[in-house]
DNA sequence: CCGAATCCCTAGTAAAATAGTAGGGATTCA
DNA sequence: TGAATCCCTACTATTTTACTAGGGATTCGG
């Protein structure tokens, strides 16, 4: 029930290009620092999601990635599925498993409560409540 | 984002002993060929769930295993953390994550949301969700 | 006390997934 | 033309997964 390194620096990737905002391409490099990614790691990641629709690219000498759409038509969902495949918490119907089984209901229950997150953040809103952050600082309460 | 097999087998066990009900112990065998599980890879299940303190055990010619709690104090929370261990969406702060990520506070709410189903789903639950199909039949829509 | 049935314990292992790395090819553009 | 960038294929070390093997420790009826 976790997410893969991969599937963390997708989000990351996207974030970072949502955040970037303008409509000039950012480099992979640029990105790959920014977020601390290996970078040959990261174009295996960028291809993926340029493969999904999500992202579309340019290259030569002021080439990069950008978005391929707005960042409110992407979600934290949309990403996660490309990059590490749909999540059925389990596979269903389980393969020897008696079809009177009360799993399947389930793990339907989870997976649209897990919807209800993933598939309703969007890159926007993540963006946007890390801008309101920034602005108010972390307080610190520690003594 | 999915389950492990292990971590199913594990739900399928507790369920068949929940369903069962009586204080006596039931075999491994019994539980292995009911839900058509590996004995020998169940036999390391069930340890691991006795140590857990959600199941008891008794040896010889009478033994079994048997539910260490009333089946409505054990949820399939229980069951797949004692398995698979705490499912944290992504580790929580990433490695080298800036420390103003907005990723952190979404896995909580990934967290909450998925701990309203599966801590809040007893045994007991399953059990009487699957007695009332088991009454009404499954109607068959089909033509 | 014997021995059959059961759980208990340690080890090993084949296959797949994960998290990368290496090396160069194809485009773009000044 | 050449420098910068993305693009593509292949390789690999490590870890995890899903088991299997073989025997030891208990229990209990007789």
């Amino acid at each position: 029930m976790d997410v893969s390194v991969k599937g963390e620096y997708a989000l990351r990737a996207v974030f970072e290009l949502s955040r970037h905002g303008k409509p000039e391409p950012m480099k992979i490099a640029k990105i790959a620092e920014r977020q601390r990614i290996p970078q040959k790691f990261l174009e295996m990641i960028l291809a993926q999601l340029k493969q999904g629709g999500y992202l579309g690219s340019r290259r030569g000498v002021d080439g990069g990635y950008f978005l391929a759409r707005p960042p409110d038509q992407i979600t934290v969902g949309d990403i996660l599925r490309q990059i590490d495949g749909p999540f059925q918490p389990a596979k269903r119907p389980f393969a020897d498993e008696p079809t009177d089984s009360p799993f399947p209901e389930m793990w339907d229950r989870v997976e649209r409560a897990l919807s209800c997150v993933i598939d309703r953040t969007t890159f926007a809103d993540l963006v946007e409540r890390w801008r309101q952050r920034r602005v108010k600082g972390v307080p610190n309460w520690q003594i």
